[in-house]
DNA sequence: TTCATCCTTCGATGCTAATCGAAGCATTCC
DNA sequence: GGAATGCTTCGATTAGCATCGAAGGATGAA
């Protein structure tokens, strides 16, 4: 009644069917445009316009104006684990908005969580860099280990760049559909990318699948070998 | 719009203010009648009986019968979390009903965050376990070394009977206002029933803050020492 | 049994907010 | 310049839901 933050307002951003289907398409990470947005969310334009006014105004998602589109993005990867977290509640409590379909499977395979992979995949690398210990989860945050940097540095990763960027390197994401962890921040970000600039893999168009082909998985299994 | 869980009848359920209010005093870990919850949330029994009924039927909480009273509690860890998260993000955002008074730093200092210690003490304590290597943070999950066990039953804590329940021993939950991990778990909630029963500490009444006798935090700190 | 307490159900009310049509800016394209 | 596109503002409508009064079970106390 008296202490604490005001969770109410918060979630209840978050509890607008149409402003949810925003969320969870921006959650795919790339960033959309007011219009599109208004198309996953199934709503006018009028609409949706009030609903990302919203949005912003509680800082959930940011707007970057580019010609004649506004270009909308999730504001802070907080936000995003909060919504892998709502996806992995909902799930259990069996409220979700699957047609069970082949996407199903597929998406807790592997998929995109804002710009890095989760699913299975993504727990599977996760715990191969910690088991190898790469990744060391410590007290004042997690980060590499030498035999960790050599590991990224071999991939052809360039670690300085990423450095430089003010977002941490190493995160941890819970995964909603293993309820496990995977591997987000500016790492997780980069080594999703080398898997498409390697052709392992690539997005399967509208949807938040990471499509892995034949010879991209063994690639993978490969790195992940301990 | 067609893939992953619903997130929106999740968020809703924690969007109202009133049903928000109840979680937020559920939060302090006792478990609260239906009148208690209702006193909480500022509305009447009636309308609180038709909150706590989407709750339950949502399956945020459990509720019990005894006597003529329900007692009601968060329904899963996970659930403390989201809203431990939730508190992060609206406190960021500056959406908080605090009215700053003593309160504010003393829930700062040193909370309840269910059954465990959260705050700047809680952070302390499960930093100075996992520098010791008392606390291990593995894929597989959390877990204590053979020190950690022989730190623990130092304290006097019965190890058996917490490995009994179902409940995991460790896990880390992250703290919304030092934005770092606390130590949860049956483990954890051992811990502040061992401070409570020490004389230590003692929960103000009506709210989540804990607080320590000079004595008790001296006490504290030794334990915590490195 | 009778009364009191705790909680729920029912029904009515009222408010909030989501929605969309229509119109208005801003930007880009031709 | 004019037309087209992307987005926002305004206003009116509507639906959903929180709220509470009144009444009805259930449990425990006397």
């Amino acid at each position: 009644m008296k202490e604490g933050p005001d969770i109410a307002r918060v979630a209840a951003l978050l509890g607008d069917p149409a402003r949810a289907n925003m969320l969870t398409a921006l959650m795919g990470g790339r960033a959309l445009t007011a219009s599109e947005l208004a198309t996953e969310a199934g709503v006018t334009a009028q609409t949706a316009s009030s609903h990302l006014a919203k949005l912003q105004d509680g800082q959930i998602v940011l707007a970057r104006k580019q010609g004649r589109h506004r270009y909308f993005t999730l504001s802070d990867p907080d936000i995003v684990e909060v919504l892998e977290a709502l996806m992995g509640i909902a799930q259990r409590t069996g409220h979700n908005r699957l047609r069970t379909g082949p996407k199903d499977p597929a998406l807790r395979r592997a998929r995109v969580c804002y710009d890095h992979l989760a699913g299975e995949m993504g727990v599977v690398l996760f715990d191969s860099l910690l088991a190898r210990k790469y990744v060391i989860v410590a007290p004042e945050g997690t980060g590499l280990s030498n035999a960790g940097v050599a590991f990224v540095r071999d991939l052809g990763i360039d670690l300085e760049s990423l450095r430089q960027s003010r977002r941490p390197l190493c995160r941890e994401c819970l995964d909603w559909s293993a309820r496990r962890s995977h591997l987000a921040g500016a790492l997780g970000a980069a080594l999703l990318d080398h898997f498409y600039a390697q052709g392992w893999a690539r997005r399967e168009k509208g949807s938040r699948v990471v499509l892995f082909s034949p010879a991209g998985e063994k690639r993978f299994n490969d790195i992940c070998q301990i």
